[in-house]
DNA sequence: GCAAGGTC
């Protein structure tokens, strides 16, 4: 029996496997550096089975839109919250991904070995599908197990499950919403504020369901500080010393925000100076042992330690994966009764630090302070191993587990606690004193404070007289309540430094908080990210149908989109102002529209619409909406626009070949006709352009055709035949053959001559335009040249790039009524059908047996259409 | 060029 084990990242699959195999597994490498594999033998249902344990690193994929949404300028945002999702193997994961399906083509079973949360669920079905696809017969198992450790990783192996389907949905879930509303924000926030603030161009402006309510939390506290006033206020403390200690009492009034009542009252006491004593009390006080440790409350105590939150988690990561925690994300502060704290204990008699205080935890008996909170997932965090050999940050953060965990099995801190009450001049002061008896958990948890504050001895209804009594002016503070470096270093996060187009303005932040305030969408509000949390749960407990929770929360945020849509001038404003600019440019916004509306063609290579543009410089362009993923654009000669689009050709780069005409009466009638053009490259395109407009062609089209065509129409035969019947063009210039200028399709001159110095025209002469090769690399072969022609009509010339083979350079157009005519592939033509309707109507025609279309009226050259070979 | 969540 071959047992495949997969595990969350390497460090885990690295401990599980020692666990397994006593620590005799070999390592060996496989196809992703950082995944090892881990070879052992141990036992599988009662038999000796072989074991390899593996890992991925995290996700192996991730939702994308596909290609045709990745365009910004021609995808309307909001087409992102219905548009299709594919989910894709990361760049990073393709090896991982390999890894997976090699060991699954040899192994029987699957045992997935993730990390026991949500995230690991959703990896763990990453996987299943990974290897389910290599290999369809594999069983597959999942262990359940909350720290790395022999007993937990033996007693998984002993009880395997199912992988939970529902709680993989509901991050499946989590992921689509993310994605679309993310990026669909994104996009409309970004392509406004570019287009009205000059300072905004070209940065992003990110919108995320979890950092913009956060960035809401942080604006509402800057508001606060902001919008602070401080005010004045009085208090008043009585000093008394006694036995060689001072004691201040406060004033029961706490304080006043009236100068004269303050000091009013004020001159009473000191005037009277006579204190009597009108309460004293002296009870037991108890300060509570803390909770077992959850998650959150590890993170909070991070700042304590030094650390960051992240830091903290990612040690403690680091730390359960290497045996010495338990897993590190529960939130859970009560010890499970089935949970033997004893062994855990007893590791810690060993520690010099705190070995004692365990020794006596366990001759007191263990008596854990449960909180309520339980996730039903994991335990509390605590230590599975004397860690006293740890150094560093692993040192203090394992210290503080342990010491935490200690605490919380131990006592409660004992005193007794003094409160004495005064009366002077009918206003009560008081002052309290702490005596402490049993520091109980305090001992081994020096991170909370309670310290001896002693109070003299003092007797009820005693009366003295003060030592002196203090005024005091103060001012209100603003409500603090992230200390700076926090709020900097939040609004850092949340205006993400990744990228160096991204905006770091704090006041644009708040601006965005507030437009949306203004506006009154709730998006910076947390309950709208809760009530999505909320939602996955219901996922995950059956409740709720992923695909259900993903159409309502799109449906929520498609219509604050649409609000934001209507309104953006008002947003511009809001965020105009909190910005501190005058809006600079009123230049008219408008969102993308939907391709499909604009679309001419779909692109051959994604299948994108392709759109028709003009650019500033009057060129109409041709280009594909799948940018920049895909490229394929082409300039059209002004009003050029396309038709249809016939095939895609071979050349190396995916170009394609549409069939094209131009609005009569949009361009001078000349450059009517219809001709084929590949919108690959610029340059390609170009050169077939220029080959096809030529002023000569165009006045002998008119004169035949009587007038200028209505575009797809009868002028379309002319366009294929003028590079035969062109004759008399006026152009001249350098070079030619045979003392004929020879032109260019571009109708510039071309250049004479070279001779092809190998290959299957090996000795065969041609031309090349004179822009050859910046500009237009068409070339014409010499002996097709028509004698005093213009030289590369209006034929197709092969780009010189086309690799075809010109075995049989072929007849050109008289061969045609030969009727044996044949492809520049090399095979013969199918020779001859009439076209039965449309405009060619009544033309004969010859095709490739290559293709199924039509390739060249016989009245015109085969071959040259034939260089677009399929 | 979009998010958030894993991880190296």
């Amino acid at each position: 029996m071959r047992i495949l084990c997969v595990a969350e990242k390497n460090d885990a699959a690295k401990n599980i496997a020692a666990q397994l195999s006593n620590g005799s597994a070999r390592n060996e490498a496989g196809p992703s550096k950082y995944n090892r594999l881990y070879k052992f033998y141990s036992m599988f249902e009662g038999h000796q089975a072989d074991f390899v344990m593996t890992s991925v690193s995290g996700h192996m994929q991730n939702y994308e839109f596909p290609i045709q949404y990745k365009s910004w300028s021609s995808t309307p945002p909001d087409a992102l919250f219905d548009a299709p999702l594919v989910k894709n193997v990361t760049k990073d994961m393709v090896k991982v991904k390999q890894n997976l399906e090699q060991q699954s083509r040899t192994h029987s079973v699957l045992i997935i070995w993730t990390d026991c949360d949500r995230e690991g669920e959703n990896i763990g079905a990453e996987v299943r599908d990974v290897c389910l696809r290599a290999n369809r017969n594999l069983r597959v198992l999942r262990a359940r197990f909350s720290e790395i450790t022999q007993t937990a990783v033996r007693r998984a192996m002993a009880n395997l499950v199912p992988l939970n389907v529902l709680i993989a949905e509901a991050v499946d879930a989590r992921q689509e919403l993310d994605l679309r509303i993310g990026a669909s924000f994104t996009r409309l926030q970004s392509l406004f504020l570019q287009n009205r603030f000059p300072t905004l161009v070209d940065r992003l402006v990110s919108f995320g369901s979890c950092q913009f309510p956060t960035l809401g939390f942080v604006v509402e506290r800057w508001r606060a500080i902001a919008e602070f006033q401080p005010e004045k206020f009085w208090k008043i403390e009585v000093h008394h010393n006694r036995g060689g200690m001072n004691t201040i009492f406060t004033w029961s009034c706490v304080r006043l925000f009236s100068e004269r009542a303050a000091a009013a009252i004020f001159e009473e006491i000191e005037e009277s100076g006579r204190a009597k004593v009108t309460h004293l009390e002296s009870k037991p006080k108890s300060k509570w042992r803390p909770f077992p440790l959850e998650t959150v409350e590890l993170e909070k105590k991070a700042r304590m330690l030094g650390l960051t939150a992240k830091d903290i988690m990612k040690i403690a990561e680091k730390l359960y994966t290497t045996g010495f925690i338990s897993y590190p994300r529960t939130e859970t502060n009560i010890f499970p009764k089935s949970l033997d704290l004893k062994p855990m204990v007893e590791a810690q008699q060993r520690d010099p630090r705190f070995g004692a205080f365990a020794t006596e935890i366990l001759q007191n008996g263990i008596d854990p302070r449960n909180g309520r909170k339980t996730d039903e997932a994991h335990p509390p965090i605590h230590p599975l191993k004397e860690g006293s050999g740890l150094v560093g940050a692993e040192a203090k953060v394992y210290e503080f587990i342990a010491r935490r965990f200690l605490a919380c099995l131990s006592r409660d801190a004992q005193g007794f606690e003094t409160t004495c009450k005064l009366e002077i001049a009918e206003e009560e002061f008081s002052a309290k004193g702490l005596l402490i008896s049993d520091r109980g958990y305090l001992e081994v948890y020096p991170y909370d404070k309670w310290s001896d504050k002693t109070l003299p001895q003092y007797q009820f209804n005693e009366e003295f007289t003060i030592t002196n009594a203090e005024f005091i002016e103060s001012t209100t503070t603003a409500p603090l309540l992230l200390s700076e470096p926090d709020l900097i270093g939040l609004m850092d996060k949340i205006l993400k430094t990744h990228s160096r187009k991204t905006i770091r303005t704090v006041s644009l932040g708040i601006g965005l908080v507030s437009a949306y305030e203004d506006l009154s969408i709730p998006l910076a509000n947390h309950l709208l990210r809760s009530g999505l949390e909320r939602d996955l749960v219901k996922i995950e407990n059956g409740e709720k149908q992923r695909d259900a929770v993903v159409r309502a929360q799109v449906n929520a945020y498609r219509e604050a989109y649409k609000k934001a849509e209507e309104n953006l001038n008002r947003f511009g404003a809001v965020i105009a102002q909190s910005m501190g600019v005058a809006r600079q440019n009123d230049r008219p916004f408008e969102l993308p529209r939907n391709p499909a509306d604009d679309a001419v063609a779909r692109c051959p290579r994604c299948q994108s619409p392709m759109v028709v543009k003009t650019i500033p410089n009057g060129s109409v362009c041709v280009s594909c909406t799948g940018y920049p993923e895909c490229r394929t654009s082409g300039f059209l000669p002004n009003g050029g626009r396309m038709i249809a689009r016939l095939r895609a050709c071979n050349c190396s780069a995916g170009f394609y070949v549409v069939r094209w005409s131009f609005e009569p009466g949009s361009v001078p009638s000349h450059m009517t006709g219809e001709y084929e053009g590949c919108l690959g490259c610029d340059e390609t395109l170009k050169e077939v352009i220029r080959i096809s407009i030529r002023e000569g062609d165009a006045a002998r089209n008119n004169r035949r055709g009587g007038g200028p065509p209505p575009g797809p129409g009868p002028g379309r035969g002319g366009g294929n035949q003028r590079g035969k019947k062109r004759k008399s063009d006026h152009d001249s210039g350098p070079g030619g053959s045979g003392g004929a200028a020879v032109n260019c399709g571009c109708n510039k001159p071309a250049k004479k001559l070279t001779t092809r110095k190998d290959g299957p025209n090996k000795d065969r002469d041609f031309y090349v335009c004179s822009d050859f090769p910046k500009v237009c690399n068409y070339f014409q072969w010499a002996d097709e040249v028509q004698p005093g022609s213009g030289g590369a009509d209006g034929s197709r010339n092969p780009p010189k790039k086309t690799n075809n083979p010109r075995n049989n350079p072929g007849p050109s157009s008289s061969a045609a009524a030969a009727g044996n005519v044949q492809c520049e592939c090399g095979k013969n033509a199918l020779s001859l059908t009439v076209r039965k309707d449309g405009p060619n109507q009544g033309r004969p025609f010859f095709k490739c047996p290559d293709s199924g279309f039509i390739r060249k009226y016989s009245g015109s050259i085969l071959k040259a259409i034939c260089s677009f070979k399929i």
